[in-house]
DNA sequence: GTGAAAGCGCTAACAC
DNA sequence: GTGTTAGCGCTTTCAC
């Protein structure tokens, strides 16, 4: 690492001696109550001549009035804050929500506080605390999804909350999810027109739906063909390459029978690549994978996977237009669970078994 | 899309009435004043006594009291908010940046407040302006990287600022980024090894330290052993797939010749290997390609990229070590610029150029 | 049409 | 050791 000091530099101007509503009134020969309704566009409400108010915002903008949000937001209530939390903000699924929802916000002009639960409920629970005492006006989260009761008393407390992707169907919010439970069916479909019946499954975090309502689709579609599903071919317990890589290797070594393996997360169906190659295991030949949410890499890959895929974007379009909704009516939109369209992408990582 | 709506749900509880300060001090029998040193572990500094400061405590947690922030900030000037300002959420280097900052904040209980100026300059002054105004305490940019007039006045207004990736070197400003001159001679250098004359460049925005610190790596590289620069051989407009697409087409139909791209984002060279698909050209026998930054997927691509990596992790830990020591400290860190190395990863997608 | 003035909930002098 | 009190910059009720 290079480092290059510059030297000689002289810490100019003081923080530019902010200038207040009261400085623009007076420099306007005006009240504050008078500035303050002119620069807030209310001069219709207030019948502020033409003149007084032009004046007024002729003024600010001469000596570049800027607003103290944080007294604003304090006196009326109002912080124009939206509060964004997720389990993992490097996480390309979690990235784009975050996106769709920062730029409908900034449209509206709220602001975006976002936070990083690092998949811990504990965490979650303190960052949303914290996020209500600033007084966000609505809150977007991806839960870790274990755990809810947090949850459900910020919804009671009247702030609107939206729950994205981990969601608790048990609970009345809400909530916008993927349809995973018929995602996994078209999956299994496929792979058991395929001709495989070994079917292992790297799963990602137990408990959550998404992870729950995935295994149920792939039971139901076994089952209506007369497959036992056997939850010994289930391992894993993360949504992450190493929980992959290691359940895919374990399910190799106790079930060398498997032809397919049923990833329920792209990182979960790269632990499996790893896995399969160190166990002489080659993809699609020797073994088929099927996965959940699609990468822009997908069509690049060596062995291009087969996939479910989420509608990201209309999952944080969604999210957002709740959010936004409720902002702009002032009342909690009615709880609803939305559950969006998958679509699968079929691509070379699947092969008929052999027999 | 299904929808179920709940039906007869209450919208419970009024928001829980909150529980202020002086509600606190009443129930605890003391004064709002001591209320507030106890809370804020003040005890020592003002003499309180242990019973009282234990007896405040306890009552507040009892109220589940939550000070309401945002006049907390107010009054006290400490907005407890670091801005982040990036062109692009969802891209991975910005969101790998974006979670180091936010990981550090939390750690030293800051919020974060994100923004996304989508490549946009005159966005990103807006954004600036209204973290400015929400009283953020520091600043951490990762600037669209074409002007920086707006980035020094905040610089001077004595707010903390870290500028990240396409810095200023002609600013004195705190500035973190990689060694791109080096990186592209380090592949320029592997590209020559292999024979290769005839290098077509995929730019991406121009004007921007990266790109144009890699272009003159690259020059430097090519000068050193004779071959001439040609500008006719650089195309693009942006770091994106689409710029990369575009100028890889334009490039290959103009100058046929060309053996090998160096492409200066991945997004850029994965619209090469597109470009290269339509074309006939084969990736790598027909056509070499090395690029900037990596990813996760590098190793399972069909033709893993050879690239120059940046440590996106040290570039975001950097810079939210110096925004976190500039809060601590309360006081400006000097103005440096700081480069990280970089290392060369080669993979298959670099062969030796046919005679 | 405009101004005066009362706070929002909290912190920090200052008083004792 | 603890209480009293004056605001922070703005919005908003009430007065005129």
């Amino acid at each position: 690492m290079t480092q290059n000091n510059h030297s000689g530099h002289v810490m100019a101007m003081e923080a530019s001696s902010t200038i207040t509503l009261s400085d623009v009134a007076q420099a306007a020969g005006v009240s504050v109550s008078t500035a303050s309704r002119a620069l807030n566009g209310l001069d219709a409400k207030y019948r502020i001549s033409r003149s007084t108010a032009e004046e007024v915002r002729r003024v600010a903008g001469e000596l570049g009035f800027r607003p103290n949000q944080a007294a604003r937001a304090f006196r009326s209530q109002r912080s124009g804050l939206v509060g964004v939390v997720v389990p993992d903000i490097a996480n390309p699924f979690f990235a784009a929500i975050a996106r769709e929802v920062t730029l409908a916000a900034e449209q509206h002009q709220y602001s975006i506080l976002i936070a990083d639960s690092q998949e811990s409920t504990l965490r979650e629970q303190n960052l949303l605390q914290e996020f209500v005492s600033r007084q966000v006006e609505a809150l977007v989260v991806c839960p870790v999804g274990v755990e809810c009761q947090h949850l459900v008393a910020i919804h009671q407390s009247n702030l609107p909350l939206v729950l994205v992707d981990r969601v608790f169907p048990q609970c009345e919010m809400m909530q916008v999810t993927s349809q995973h439970r018929t995602g996994a069916q078209l999956a299994a479909e496929l792979l058991l027109a395929n001709g495989h019946r070994h079917i292992g499954v790297l799963q990602g975090l137990p408990g959550t739906l998404p992870n729950d309502e995935r295994l149920q689709g792939l039971r139901e579609t076994l089952h209506s063909v007369g497959i036992p599903f056997d939850s010994e071919f289930v391992d894993g317990n993360n949504f992450t390459e190493v929980s992959g890589y290691e359940s895919a290797t374990r399910l190799l070594s106790r079930h060398p029978e498997i032809t397919a393996f049923f990833a329920l997360s792209t990182p979960n169906a790269l632990g499996a690549l790893r896995a399969s190659a160190g166990l002489g295991r080659s993809v699609p030949d020797d073994l088929s994978i099927m996965t959940f949410d699609d990468s822009p890499f997908a069509d690049f890959m060596r062995i291009p996977l087969s996939t479910v895929c989420q509608d990201v974007q209309k999952l944080g379009e969604q999210a957002a237009s709740i959010v936004v909704s409720a902002l702009r009516d002032g009342k909690m939109p009615p709880p609803t669970l939305q559950q969006f369209q998958v679509t699968v992408v079929q691509r070379s990582s699947i092969e008929s078994a052999r027999l």
